[in-house]
DNA sequence: ATTAAAATATGACATTTGTCATATTAATCG
DNA sequence: CGATTAATATGACAAATGTCATATTTTAAT
């Protein structure tokens, strides 16, 4: 078991305000595993009582609409947490979660990090701000959802995966989504999605490569997108 | 100056949590003041530097969008708070709020509600609650927006209003939103929102009579939303 | 009360988006 | 490797939605 110490979520998420003592309790409390690409982490209903840390990969949350469809609320990557809101709420998980790469994540406990939140002011802080961000771009994305057609979405969510979870060596976006997640992910079906990312094609502002994308025109796209 | 001890707001929101010390406290550094139906409490991109409480009355949280138009991200009412996610996040708020009816608001400042989660962890933990609560709306908003048609966005909207903020004894809707307030809350072109309404009048479902609207048949509407 | 302005309503039409059918290509499994 | 399945792509069409014009009603102002 590697230490909480040096891990990367302890760097960039809400546990960097734990101290050393509190470090080496985490580290006797947490659980790690794999998790496989496409597996489930947990799903929409479930007690999951306590938090995930991601420490390598990147998931999607994921909620099923009355249609049918898995909408894509967001994505989660290494460095982040998953499933605060629903342990602070005391309630099931309200989205979904599935490993779109193969995963290396920790458990740890909710009696745990219920403790740090009574111990550790800055702790609480920096949890809430953490959420706060997620309410934030939660507010921003409805915006975009509501307002934007669907070709606006699109670059949008393009830009949004480039800048984000970057390119490979080759220049292509590093988070390879079907059609079918990407189609989710804004909001519209699938061949609509399909049909868009063939125009975006012909027209230059990206490449299609099999399943790989890769954005061209940057500028393009961001004109689009506004 | 009405004492924060008998006040609504104490009772419902995140504020419940203080003691009769802290709300003594409260009941100097609070100003209280009246917002007339339509001003504006605050405004996207101000700094704030603390919260509202509302005492009485509703309003609307708005953020523009790149195409001209107010996107209506929720409504908060009576009992609630205002401005926490700006203030927790130390950022410019987010989205702007505007008095639908006429309002009672106190505002506390920023430094005192921070004394409030250093001294007092039952009240942190409450404020993580409340803004959970407003991540999963969030969430379960967006969702709907994405997933769902115009029409099955009004059926749940309308039905949204009648559970969330009552009737007026002749059973209309009591908030009274504007055919483009209720177009920009669903995300569509106030047309379409007119057009709908007309739709739902003349099948049954609702009554329009003037600016007010009353929902019929409310099995029905609820089957159309899903 | 009269007039001006704003909000609501409706028609006509263009555009966007979804659905279904069917190719075509890529991925998986024995 | 070939066979089968899944994913991607495209056409044809229907349905939903947006836009613009204009009429009607309501509200506000003088």
């Amino acid at each position: 078991m590697s230490k909480c110490e040096h891990c990367i979520v302890r760097e960039f998420s809400t546990l960097k305000a734990l101290t050393k003592e509190e470090l080496l309790k985490l580290a006797d409390c947490k659980t790690s595993q794999t998790i496989k690409k496409g597996e489930i982490i947990f799903e929409e209903g479930e007690n999951v009582n306590g938090i995930f840390c991601v420490k390598d990969g990147v998931c999607k949350m994921t909620k099923l609409s009355p249609n049918g469809k898995d909408q894509i609320v967001k994505l989660v990557k290494k460095g982040e947490l998953l499933g605060q809101r629903s342990m602070i709420s005391d309630e099931p998980v309200n989205l979904t979660a599935v490993a779109l790469e193969d995963m290396q994540v920790c458990f740890i406990p909710k009696s745990d990090v219920m403790e740090f939140f009574t111990d550790n002011n800055k702790f609480s802080l920096n949890m809430m701000r953490s959420i706060c961000g997620d309410l934030k771009d939660a507010d921003d994305h409805m915006v975009s959802l509501a307002q934007k057609n669907v070709k606006e979405r699109l670059a949008e969510t393009l830009l949004y995966l480039e800048d984000n979870f970057g390119t490979h060596p080759d220049g292509s976006l590093h988070i390879q989504l079907s059609r079918e997640e990407l189609a989710g992910m804004i909001g519209t079906a699938t061949e609509s999605c399909i049909r868009l990312l063939s125009e975006f094609n012909k027209a230059g502002y990206i490449e299609l490569t099999g399943k790989k994308i890769t954005i061209v025109d940057k500028a393009k796209l961001k004109r689009i997108s506004e």
